[in-house]
DNA sequence: CACACTATGTTCGATGCCGTACACAGTTCA
DNA sequence: TGAACTGTGTACGGCATCGAACATAGTGTG
């Protein structure tokens, strides 16, 4: 069966009001995020951004000597190229397509003059930008004092929730660079896993069979990331901005 | 002497044209900042945003065992409280005076009503948070994969890019708590420095001797940082942001 | 089926940091 | 001057991860 596509899958695009959702939705453009794709590269002038559906993608830092380190994770509740409505135009990071799929996108100028409207568009996203700054603050936290295991656990939850399924098709090679770590020390940590009964693995193939018993291993990082993007998130429904606009409540 | 306290000291306030500048400078609230103050804790209520003149802040994370890690440094370049207009009204993270000296605060709602006039303030504030959030991810990726003498060099020059003198008043103890690691090693890696020369260790007084020097052993991340902050706000001299506001120039 | 290739599992010594313990030096204050 | 305190230096075993090398098992292809 041929999968249907709708912007309102990404769940920034679908808490917009009528209006907005409507002015984007003319302009989008569905494109196919295949593995390993770069949406845009280090220090490159970003052209568009991305909204995801059922792709995720990583937001990847590469050193000079080769080593990499995921910085955070955007799935269908985020965006990819916040440096455009920031004021940077670019970034020093990678964005990787990490779970092939797809995704919408959206001309880094229209997105511009949308966001200065200065209407829910740039609340929106504002918003989203701090739950992301969490993610980052609470990476460099868990590279500093978890082991790998937990780190592991931490990124299959982060991409467990922004997947249909609970299987994943990712390389231990390919967690190994999101993580940082050798790729025999996501063997070590998975085989642990695995023995515990939490999870299945079989050549890129990750199964979770167990997320209770996983959310039981992983360290307090995970649930500060998904408590904070979800209160930052959570209270905005599909077409009600109302409180994101009355910020200004005295 | 007495010192003389100008909000203009601080760089983001310095840059903005003399009309914001005016109507910011009328409810600024000059206050001093002594060191181990916490200008916001972990998920309080943010009250004001923080304008450092002559202070340094550290934003800093602590994990639930009492383990703690320096998310960023903020000084007379940036602001505190970016939640205030990103729209979360707080964050898991603490801000800590690391350096003693003088800031301006301003109101949370006075800045919330000039950032939604979507004028020269708001660029600005968003620019800095992009600098802002390299210096995380960077930081993030540091404590992946350099050293600690490393990571003490790099500490060591975006402090020292904050502070008008090259001495700095800080106890190992107190840079271990911002890096992460022990007290001992600390110990360590300045021994290290000191007898290379870089620098001179005192209870509690550090000064730096090489600065050169400090930058051929320092990693890449301080650099990155550093040139990323200086694109991203450099461009904007004081009085002067029609490049900041005429982005869309297509 | 034979072969190449990819993904995973295992081992080994090296290393960087941790946790702990303790010695020593500079400072403060009675 | 002597005691208490704070800040720094040093030592030792333990552990997580690294870097490298190699073994094994699925998968795909001719």
């Amino acid at each position: 069966m041929p999968t249907a596509h709708c912007p309102a899958q990404n769940h920034l695009l679908a808490a917009l009001p009528a209006a907005e959702f409507a002015r984007l939705s003319a302009n989008l453009e569905l494109v196919p995020m295949p593995l390993g794709e770069a949406l845009y590269e280090s220090g490159g002038q970003l052209q568009h951004v991305y909204f995801p559906t059922t792709a995720i993608v990583s937001l990847l830092y590469v050193l000079e000597n080769g080593a990499s380190a995921e910085i955070a994770i955007v799935g269908n509740e985020g965006i990819l190229g916040i440096s455009i409505f920031m004021g940077g135009e670019t970034t020093p990071s990678r964005a990787v397509v990490q779970s092939a799929g797809h995704g919408y996108r959206l001309g880094a100028q229209f997105l511009r003059d949308e966001f200065n409207r200065a209407g829910p568009v740039l609340h929106l996203l504002l918003r989203y930008t701090q739950a992301l700054i969490t993610q980052m603050t609470q990476t460099a936290v868990c590279n500093r004092h978890h082991m790998v295991e937990q780190q592991l656990c931490r990124w299959l939850l982060l991409s467990l929730d922004r997947l249909p399924t609970s299987t994943l098709t990712m390389t231990q090679e390919l967690i190994s660079n999101m993580l940082g770590v050798r790729r025999e020390g996501v063997t070590e940590a998975a085989g642990q896993l695995q023995r515990a009964g939490l999870i299945h693995y079989s050549r890129g193939r990750i199964e979770v069979l167990d997320r209770p018993g996983l959310e039981k291993v992983v360290c307090e990082c995970y649930a500060v990331v998904k408590r904070e993007s979800d209160r930052l998130l959570a209270d905005i429904g599909p077409g009600d901005l109302s409180h994101v606009l009355g910020t200004s409540g005295a």
